[in-house]
DNA sequence: ATGGCTTCATAGTGAAGA
């Protein structure tokens, strides 16, 4: 089984990308992040001509998230209970026995800033939905863009960006957290390149210069880790006309 | 460089992203 999370930055220019990405990949399930589209809007019917169903929660201009599967997805949840949010940032469904959580997690924008204590109340509350999910499904997938490179290694210049927000030490100790309910960062799982991101600013020319971050994650739960056989960051659509400023992370379970 | 691109909402520029 092959999940993967990809932020697209609109579903509208991205769809392309996403059909051409599915013909290519295969994969059994496909996390979708600012989709920045309204329901009505959601392309249904292109998706599924390319062999793919939705269970999707979105709002007009900003953030919006979806969930695409090969099979049915059931027990479709929307946003963390007892977290009243206007902001379309999770979505959950159980596919294949196991529980899939898309996130998009808010930016933060500054440290201390108001959407920085947004950010964090909203990570703290995720943590508590969490672990109660958990109860009620130990096979747990949670994928998406988080909006924080965990490490100084997921960094392009640690010291440029010390202290700044998506690497800040409260954002951190939050994606810690998360782990130590029970997860592990399947990328981490296995050996991998140095200097590996899943995010390059459209400015600067970063992607030629690979100065990224590695912002979007795939957190697997400890009883789902012994299934992963693999993880990857796929940066060949960040090379296409008009790209996502982010790049699909993909892993491998066996089923 | 409180910038640089890109998208969206708008019909001029401004907000937001990361």
């Amino acid at each position: 089984m092959r999940i993967a999370t990809w932020n697209v930055n609109s579903l509208n220019v991205r769809l392309p990308h996403v059909l051409d990405w599915l013909a290519a990949h295969q994969p059994d399930v496909l996390c979708l992040q600012e989709t920045k589209l309204e329901d009505a809007q959601f392309p249904l019917d292109a998706l599924r001509q390319a062999g793919y169903q939705a269970a999707f929660s979105g709002q007009k201009a900003y953030n919006g998230v979806a969930i695409l599967s090969k099979v049915a997805a059931t027990e479709i949840t929307y946003g963390l209970r007892g977290f009243p949010d206007e902001q379309k940032r999770l979505i959950a469904a159980t596919i294949s026995n196991i529980r899939t959580v898309c996130v998009y997690v808010p930016n933060g924008q500054s440290v201390g800033s108001g959407k920085y204590l947004y950010k964090l109340s909203w990570l703290a509350a995720l943590h508590e939905w969490l672990k109660e999910e958990l109860d009620h499904h130990p096979k747990l997938a949670l994928l998406g863009d988080f909006n924080i490179a965990p490490e100084d290694r997921d960094v392009y210049d640690p010291k440029a960006w010390a202290g700044n927000v998506l690497v800040s030490e409260q954002e951190r100790a939050a994606f810690r957290t998360l782990e130590q309910l029970g997860f592990c960062d399947s990328f981490r799982l296995f050996e991998q390149p140095e200097k590996s991101y899943s995010w390059w600013d459209y400015r600067m020319m970063a992607f030629r210069r690979n100065m990224g971050l590695r912002i979007d994650h795939i957190l697997l739960s400890n009883t789902l880790v012994p299934a992963c056989t693999g993880s990857t960051i796929d940066r060949a659509p960040r090379k296409l006309e008009r790209p996502s400023d982010h790049a699909p992370v993909v892993a491998e379970l066996t089923s």
